[in-house]
DNA sequence: AGAAATTCCTAT
DNA sequence: TCAGATAGGAATTTCT
C-alpha cells in the first residue's frame, strides 16, 4: 500500500551558508574536486584533440577506437544461434519478406526488436508473421459455414468505412475463426463459448472493425446485432509479446537455420554496428525466462549528456535565437564503475581537461552534425540525462531544425527514420494535466533520471542540484544561469570552466542512476510485468497489470472484454480508527496485516471470473458451500468451483518475491544481489498495484465488487482485530493489564498491551499477532512490526515516537508520520522547528524545553533575528501573529515581509509561508 | 463571522 | 487515447 518511496524529513541544520560561501571560488582557482575526480580516471589515448573538430575523421578507429562498438565475429545463420537481450520493441507497416510467414501482399505489420549480444553488439531483429487480432461472441446458430460470409462483409464494411485508402489496403480482415473461449468476467458455469477470433490486416484497423461491430453488424441472414469486443484494446506490442512469451528485457534466441541475415543498405555502413540485422519468423524466436543464466544483462551502453546554451540576460534560452554551445558526453557500460568516454563538443577553442576529451568546433552547425553523429558511431542502447526529454533533446532538435542540419535528427537505430518532436499531454486524478515533449529515437530507450525520480521518489527539490545533494552528498559545479554567456565570449580558460560545468551535469545522471540501481530496477519490472522497459517510464501502472492478467488468462482460454470507461462514484475504502489522543509514556505495540489487499484477494478467491451475479445462483445450480458473500453482499464462487486468475497472479508475484529473497540472502556476488533486490522490490510493488487496478473508474477492467469487497473485508478485518485484542489481553485472563487499542489505519492497530518495557512489549506483541491470525483465512496474517516509546499520537494520520523494531534496548530512529517534519509545504524553519520540539518531548522526555524552544525561535523570529524578508502574510497569519504577540509586534513583522513570493522548495534558505507562530504554540500545548 | 469549499500533501 | 485507490488533517480562500 506504500507506492512511492518516501526521501522527505526535514532539511536539518543551517545546511547550505557555510558550504555555499566555498562554492563561489574564482574558476581561475585550483581544480575543484570534480576535476581532480575526473583526472583519476584511467589514462586515456583520447587527449585533447583540440582545434578544429574535422567531421570525417573524427569517427574513424584510429582517432577515437572506444566510439564504436567492438568488432562483431561474422555471423552464419545456418550455423551460429544467435542470442541477444532484447531491451525495446516497436513495429512497423513494411513489405512482406520473401520466405516470411503472413501475408504477402502489400503492407505488413513487422515486429522490430532491438538488443544487444554479450559481446556487446547489437541486434536488430525483425519478426515476421504476427497479425494483431481481436474476439467477439459467436452469433447463436453460427458455424463454420458462416465464418467467409461474416469476413467477406466485415471486410467490406470496414474498406467503406475508410475515409481514404492512402496504404491502397485491399484486404482489412485477413481471418475470421472459430475458437472455444469464455469471458473473464464474472463466473458462468466454466462453460466456453463459440468466439470469433477476428484477424486484421493491421493493428490500425482493429479499432474501426469493433465500433463497426459494436454499433451493429448484419451479414448472411444473420439480424443485425451489436457485438461486445474482447481484447480489441491491447496494445500490438503487448499482444505480440504475451503470444509469443516475451517479456520485457529478457534473452532472445534465434535458433540457427531458423533465421536471415539482412543485406546492409549501402552507404559503407557495413561495420561492426549492426551486425545483427535479421529477419526471423515470429514462431521460431525462442525466448527465455528470466531464470539461472537468463538473468543476466548485456553490456549495454549508457550514454549521459547535458548542453548549454548562451542565452539572453534574464530571458530561458530559446532555441530560434540562441545557440547551443557546448555538449558533454559521457558513455558507460551497465554494470561497470565508471564512464569510458567522457567528452565535451565546444564551440570556440576551450583549454584541455585532464581525464577527458575536448572537441572544438568554430561553427555551431558543425557541432550539432558532428555530436549526432557521435551519438550514431556510440550507439547507445540507453539515453540519460537530466530533463533531457522535456529540455535539452526538444532544444537539440529544433536549434538543428533553426540552423538547417538537415542530418541532425536521426538519433534512433533505424536508418532514415528521422527524428520528431511532439507535444504530447495527459491528465490524471493523481498527477493532474501534464504536458510533455517526446523524440522518437527506435531502439534507444530515453531513460530522464528527472522522470525516474518524479514516479519514483517524494522529494522536496528535484533540482539536480538538490537530487545530487541527497542521494549522493554532492553538488553541482556552481555556474550561475546568468554568466554561461559571459563564460563563453571570455577566453579558452572561462570557456573550460563552462565546459567542467557541463561534464559534470553529464557525469551526475549517471552516478544517479548508478546509486539509485534504476537500469536494474527497471529491467527486474520489465521482466515481471512483462511490459517493454519504455513502457515503465512513459506509461502508467495499468498496463502492468494488463500484460500479466492476459498471459494468466490466455492459459485457461479466457478473455478480457473492451468495457465502456465511465466515471463512477467514489466508493467506501479503509478504517480509521479514531486515535485516542495523546502522550503515551509506555510502550506501544504495533501491529500489522502484511500486504493486506493482496492477501484478501487470495484468501477469499476475489477475481473477475469468480464473481457471481446473484440471478446466476440458481442458474447454475450452485449450492452456498459453492459460494461466499462478502462484506458488501458481493458474491464469489470459492475456489473449489473455479480459482480466479487474480489471486493465482497475487500468489505467483509473492511466491517469487519469497524465492528472490531467499536467493538474495544466499547470493554473495554484489551485482546479482542487486538484480535480486530489484526483483524482489518489483514483485512487491506489482502485487499491491492489483487492488488499485480494479478500482480505478477509468480503467481498463474496473470491477467495484472486487475493490469495494477488498475494503470492506479490511474495515471488517481491523475492527475483528481490535475487538480479539482487548477482549483476550485482559486482566482477567491473567494478563498485567487491559490492553487497549489506541489507533489504527487500514492494516494496523497500535495497542497499549500495558507492559511495562519494549521487550515485553514485543514478545506480547508476537504471541497477539500469531493469536489474531490464526482466526483469518491464510494467506492472511498479523505481524508484530514495531513499538513505539515513547509515543505521541496527535490525531488520525499524525503521530510520532520512538522506533523500536528488533533491538529492545536502542531506538532505530523517531518516526513522524504526517507531521510538519514530513510534509513538504512547509518551510524549514517549521520543520526544523517541530523536529527539535519532538525531538526534546520524544528523547530528552523535555516538554518545557520544547516549549522554550519553541519561545525563543518565535521571538528571534519577532525580533528580527530571522531573515523572513520573503515571507508571504496570509490573512490566517495576521490574525494569529496578532493573538500571539499583540499589534504592535505584528506591525513590525508585516513590515519586514514583501507580499510577493511564495515559499519555494528550491530555495531552502527562503523562510516563507505558513512560518506560524500561534500555530506552534497552540500545537505544543496539545502535545505537552 | 462562521460555514463550506478548495488546495495541498500525506497515511495506508 | 490516456490516466492506480480512499481517508483525512490543516491552511487558506470563498461563500453566505
Amino acid at each position: 500500500m506504500d507506492f512511492k518511496r518516501r526521501n522527505g524529513g526535514p532539511a536539518m541544520g543551517g545546511t547550505s551558508q557555510a558550504k555555499k560561501g566555498k562554492m563561489n571560488t574564482e574558476w581561475e582557482d585550483s581544480p575543484s574536486q570534480f576535476e581532480e575526480e575526473l583526472a583519476l580516471f584511467d589514462e586515456m589515448e583520447m587527449e585533447a584533440e583540440s582545434g578544429e573538430g574535422q567531421a570525417g575523421d573524427l569517427f574513424s578507429a584510429d582517432l577515437n577506437p572506444r566510439w564504436k562498438r567492438p568488432h562483431a565475429p561474422p555471423l552464419q545463420p545456418n550455423s551460429d544461434t544467435l542470442i541477444f537481450q532484447q531491451i525495446d520493441l516497436d513495429y512497423y507497416l513494411g513489405s512482406a519478406v520473401a520466405g516470411m510467414p503472413g501475408q504477402v501482399q502489400g503492407k505488413v505489420p513487422i515486429v522490430r526488436m532491438f538488443g544487444v549480444t554479450d559481446s556487446g553488439n547489437s541486434v536488430c531483429c525483425h519478426i515476421h508473421g504476427f497479425a494483431p487480432y481481436f474476439y467477439v461472441p459467436a452469433p447463436n446458430g453460427f458455424t463454420s459455414a458462416h465464418l467467409a460470409e461474416f469476413q467477406r462483409e466485415l471486410n467490406s464494411a470496414v474498406l467503406k468505412d475508410m475515409r481514404s485508402n492512402k496504404d491502397n489496403i485491399a484486404v482489412t480482415v485477413l481471418a475470421v475463426d472459430i475458437t472455444r473461449k469464455e469471458s473473464m468476467y464474472n463466473y458462468h458455469g466454466n462453460k466456453p463459448h463459440d468466439f470469433l477470433r477476428i484477424t486484421m490486416a493491421m493493428p490500425r484497423l482493429i479499432a474501426p472493425a469493433k465500433r463497426l461491430l459494436e454499433q451493429g453488424f448484419k451479414f448472411a441472414n444473420f439480424a443485425t446485432q451489436s457485438y461486445q469486443a474482447y481484447e480489441a484494446n491491447i496494445d500490438f506490442e503487448i499482444r505480440f509479446m504475451v503470444d509469443s512469451d516475451v517479456v520485457g528485457c529478457c534473452w532472445i534466441e534465434l535458433p540457427k537455420g531458423k533465421y536471415r541475415l539482412r543485406e546492409e543498405r549501402s552507404e559503407g555502413q557495413t561495420d561492426s554496428k549492426y551486425p545483427g540485422k535479421v529477419d526471423v519468423a515470429w514462431n521460431d524466436l525462442v525466448s527465455h525466462p528470466a531464470e539461472g543464466e537468463w538473468q543476466r544483462i548485456a553490456p549495454l551502453r549508457v550514454l549521459s549528456f547535458d548542453i548549454e546554451c548562451a542565452g539572453r540576460k534574464g530571458v530561458f534560452p530559446e532555441p530560434e535565437i540562441d545557440p547551443v554551445i557546448q555538449i558533454a558526453s559521457m558513455v558507460q557500460r551497465q554494470g561497470e564503475k565508471e564512464p569510458f568516454i567522457r567528452t565535451v563538443f565546444t564551440l570556440q577553442s576551450c583549454a584541455s581537461i585532464v581525464g577527458s576529451q575536448i572537441l572544438c568546433f568554430t561553427q555551431e552547425k558543425q557541432l550539432l552534425q558532428s555530436w549526432a553523429e557521435f551519438v550514431r558511431t556510440v550507439d547507445p542502447d540507453i539515453i540519460t540525462g537530466y530533463n533531457i526529454q522535456n529540455f535539452d533533446l526538444p532544444y537539440l532538435l529544433n536549434r538543428a531544425a533553426t540552423l538547417k542540419v538537415n542530418l541532425f535528427p536521426y538519433l534512433g537505430r533505424v536508418w532514415g527514420s528521422k527524428s520528431v518532436l511532439k507535444d504530447s499531454s495527459f491528465q490524471s486524478k493523481q498527477m493532474g494535466r501534464r504536458e510533455n515533449k517526446t523524440v522518437n529515437m527506435e531502439g534507444r530507450v530515453q531513460f530522464d533520471l528527472l522522470q525516474v525520480l518524479l514516479r519514483d521518489y517524494k522529494l522536496r527539490s528535484y533540482t539536480l542540484n538538490a537530487v545530487s545533494f541527497h542521494f549522493l552528498q554532492e553538488q553541482k559545479e556552481d555556474v550561475q544561469h546568468s554568466i554561461i554567456t559571459d563564460l563563453q565570449n571570455g577566453n579558452e580558460q572561462t570557456r573550460r570552466r563552462l565546459a567542467v560545468y557541463c561534464l559534470k551535469d553529464a557525469y551526475l545522471p549517471l552516478r544517479l542512476l548508478q546509486k539509485l540501481m534504476c537500469v536494474i530496477n527497471y529491467m527486474e519490472m520489465a521482466r515481471v510485468t512483462g511490459v517493454p522497459l519504455t513502457y515503465l517510464l512513459s506509461r502508467g501502472q495499468q498496463i502492468k497489470v494488463v500484460s500479466q492478467l492476459l498471459r494468466q488468462a490466455m492459459k485457461q482460454d479466457l478473455v478480457m472484454p473492451v468495457v465502456r470507461t465511465e466515471g463512477g462514484e467514489d466508493y467506501t475504502g479503509a478504517t480509521v480508527i479514531e486515535p485516542e489522543k495523546g502522550y503515551y509514556s509506555v510502550p506501544i505495540t504495533t501491529l500489522d496485516f502484511s500486504s493486506l489487499y493482496p492477501s484478501i484477494m487470495m484468501a477469499h478467491n476475489l477475481c473477475y471470473t469468480t464473481l457471481l451475479q446473484k440471478n446466476q445462483v440458481e442458474k447454475l445450480c450452485l449450492s452456498p458451500e459453492d459460494f461466499i458473500k462478502t462484506p458488501t453482499g458481493d458474491l464469489f464462487v470459492k475456489s473449489s468451483v473455479r480459482k480466479g486468475l487474480l489471486p493465482e497472479i497475487l500468489e505467483n508475484l509473492l511466491s517469487a518475491r519469497k524465492r528472490a529473497k531467499a536467493e538474495l540472502k544466499k547470493e554473495t556476488d554484489p551485482f546479482k544481489k542487486q538484480v535480486l533486490d530489484g526483483r524482489q522490490l518489483a514483485l512487491k510493488i506489482s502485487a499491491n498495484s492489483v487492488y488499485g487496478f480494479t478500482g480505478a473508474q477509468v480503467g481498463k477492467l474496473p470491477c467495484l465488487e472486487i475493490s469495494q469487497s477488498v475494503t470492506g473485508f479490511g474495515r471488517q478485518m481491523i475492527e475483528q482485530t481490535k475487538q480479539l485484542v482487548e477482549s483476550t489481553y485482559t486482566i482477567a485472563n491473567g494478563y498485567q493489564a487491559d490492553a487497549k487499542v489506541i489507533y489504527g489505519d487500514t492494516d494496523s492497530v497500535m495497542v497499549k498491551l500495558g507492559v511495562a518495557t519494549v521487550q515485553e512489549a514485543m514478545n506480547l506483541g508476537k504471541q497477539a499477532a500469531d493469536w489474531v491470525s490464526s482466526h483469518f483465512i491464510p494467506p492472511i496474517k498479523l505481524e508484530f512490526e514495531k513499538v513505539y516509546y515513547p509515543y505521541l499520537l496527535i490525531n488520525k494520520k499524525r503521530y510520532a515516537g520512538l522506533y523500536f523494531s528488533s533491538n529492545a534496548e536502542h531506538h532505530d530512529k523517531m518516526d513522524c508520520k504526517g507531521i510538519e517534519t514530513v510534509r513538504r509545504d512547509n518551510c524549514p524553519l517549521v520543520a526544523n522547528l517541530i523536529n527539535t520540539c519532538l525531538q526534546n518531548i520524544l528523547i530528552d522526555r523535555d516538554p518545557d524545553g520544547a516549549v522554550a524552544h519553541a519561545k525563543e525561535v518565535i521571538s528571534d523570529l519577532l525580533c528580527n533575528r530571522i531573515d523572513i524578508s520573503q515571507l508571504v502574510i496570509t490573512k490566517e497569519l495576521t490574525r494569529t501573529a496578532q493573538e500571539y504577540a499583540g499589534k504592535q509586534a505584528h506591525v513590525e513583522l508585516a513590515e519586514r515581509c514583501t507580499h510577493s513570493t511564495t515559499w519555494s522548495s528550491s530555495c531552502p534558505n527562503l523562510y516563507c509561508a505558513s512560518l506560524n507562530p500561534y500555530w506552534a504554540r497552540a500545537k505544543l500545548r496539545v502535545c505537552c
